[in-house]
DNA sequence: GATGAATGAGCATTCATTCAT
DNA sequence: AATGAATGAATGCTCATTCAT
């Protein structure tokens, strides 16, 4: 009744922004360079805000990869699993080459190197990666898809294999090396494997 | 006259024990944890040793980009233009899943951030990917080799794709979800691409 | 109406309930380390119950000194005052000796700092620390007490000395240096004084 | 030969003159008041230099309490040491009396609480701690001294309860109610214990 | 050329305090 | 009266860099 907003939903949003915040400066910064002042402060708030919302300069990075994850799962893999199976390389291809800020694989390589510092940290990180490749091997097991017909052990590797392609394809572009479509879509085929079952190159 | 070694010469040990020791703690401890007392006193100097040899952390960064292409010129290269076509690709291969620890990719990226730094260095870490670059594509081109006949513009694309497979395989390694041998050649045999010319494969 | 509580009531419990987590946590962590936060969580209320309580942390810090000399006079005062002569230095000895958590040295030090933060806190703190003396004072004067034949000057004296006395041998328990009770003993009695006019022993 | 300094002594006085401020400013204002930045400014240096003669706001406490000892040591007792066994309590109780900023107290109480923080900066106080009752039993053994007939376990006690005297006499220094003379001479007469060999106050 | 004491900007984090709810 | 999100000053510490020796 107080107003439109209640405070959970005002903290919610003030987490939220400080998330988007973080995002763009650790693009441009780098993990290490993105000082939690500038976070703050470009997302309009105080130093204590981020304490507020973050026990942690890591546990803003563990959130914030499950939340990149989550939009990930939300917004872009639905798309591609509504398609044909044939489609769906391109679709992918497309989708990388044409994306402006490829903030995830910064995040991994950031995530990945913090694993280092601390044991409790490198928990959170594994599972901030393994939730990664399970959503990348879901893109590839949904019913019609293009390794459907694969067994589990198999369909980890090339899960594996497409996760690899897709972080060297978006490293390329971050070494001032964009690749193009088409390259793109090679390495992706080449990642899926050969021909399998059949299905991927006939 | 004092002695066999002329003042070059020491200066040039000097800075090829700190190249060294800066490789060895960046695999330790990532880049920006590596501090220049660190790789200093592990080389046995003081503090004051780097500022002769290096003008600063970056101009450090950047030879060390240029000794381990060099490095990678005449140690590795090598062996893989005098393979046979069919050969190369499994050999590169074996070569990335067993190497233990690949700090190429670390520094390429770091360079590539430190490229904002500042203008000058820009230009240095961007020399320094275009050799990378040239080196892989170099393999590729030798004669007999895997994309031999393509030309110049089609050659620079594969080679490009080449590096994003490498690459891509390399970060899983440090993700923690290394690529086994098999994947890695799906990866690279993709990354050359398509039949083509029907050197490929055939 | 709704319930036996007043507001009043309610509230003079919470303040009450904080100052005995603040002294629980200082006794724990030091006065410095005792965050409030800390010291709120421990009472089971949230920070801001304690700035509905108390102006700021010196004051909770005067309060807090307050009803420390207030249980001491209380609850330990009049049983000394109750013995014999001949029996009092003994017991003050003996309780000197036992008692576990000596909080009140650590107060009186971090009001005694505080004072110069402002005139009005020193007050306060000025305060705290007469009661202090007078209540020794008193211990001294009580009809048949071991100085009661002396003027008021003297009588001040004796006190600050027993006052000493008291802080330094419980001091020494805070350095892990703690006096056995016939070193506290010969303390108090030179404290008192040398058997001055032939009251004191005779 | 190239100037009257050398680079040691250089940097011995820039650790006594951070020393030196160091006590000023941790007396002023406590030791968690004695911020790093009004040490070393006092000092005349950045903060920087802090870091270059001490590991630690904790090294510094350790090597501040093993100066102020190596002081008393060296300036204070020889004088005491040889006055006659009469005369010295009445000087330590003028010594006591008459110094301005009895510095050792604050800095004995806040090594003590500091212990608390880590074990191995406990250790290192502990040390600190040891060294200064050593000193008072010193003064007490020497011969003609007080209580130099004692034995050892005997003139130990008497050693603390000697510190103690000394530390409340300084504590209420502390306090805003420093004690007289007279008040001091009675508390260490007492200290030193009763008649016991008759030396004393015989 | 090498040394290492000193510099000082920069950073993560703590914590007393405020204030809208 | 109590809550707790947000504030922002303050602090200890790190580290690239300078410079007198």
């Amino acid at each position: 009744m107080s107003g439109r907003r209640s405070r959970a939903e005002q903290q919610a949003q003030t987490r939220a922004r400080l998330l988007v915040a973080a995002r763009d400066v650790i693009v441009e910064h780098g993990l290490e360079g993105a000082a939690i002042d500038a976070i703050t402060s470009r997302a309009g708030f105080s130093r204590g805000a981020f304490y507020s919302n973050f026990r942690d300069k890591t546990d803003l990075l563990v959130q914030l990869g499950d939340a990149e994850i989550a939009r990930f799962t939300a917004e872009v893999l639905p798309g591609f699993l509504a398609m044909d199976p044939e489609e769906q390389l391109a679709a992918v291809a497309a989708w990388l080459t044409q994306r402006q800020t490829p903030t995830e694989i910064l995040l991994l390589i950031e995530l990945s190197r913090s694993r280092e510092r601390d044991a409790s940290t490198g928990a959170a990180v594994d599972a901030v990666i393994a939730r990664i490749v399970d959503g990348v091997e879901e893109l590839m097991t949904a019913p019609g898809s293009v390794l459907a017909g694969l067994d589990a052990a198999e369909r980890r590797v090339r899960a594996r294999a497409l996760l690899a392609a897709i972080l060297g394809a978006d490293l390329m572009g971050h070494l001032g090396l964009p690749l193009d479509e088409r390259a793109v879509t090679w390495l992706l085929a080449g990642a899926v494997g050969p021909a399998s079952t059949g299905q991927v190159t006939a």
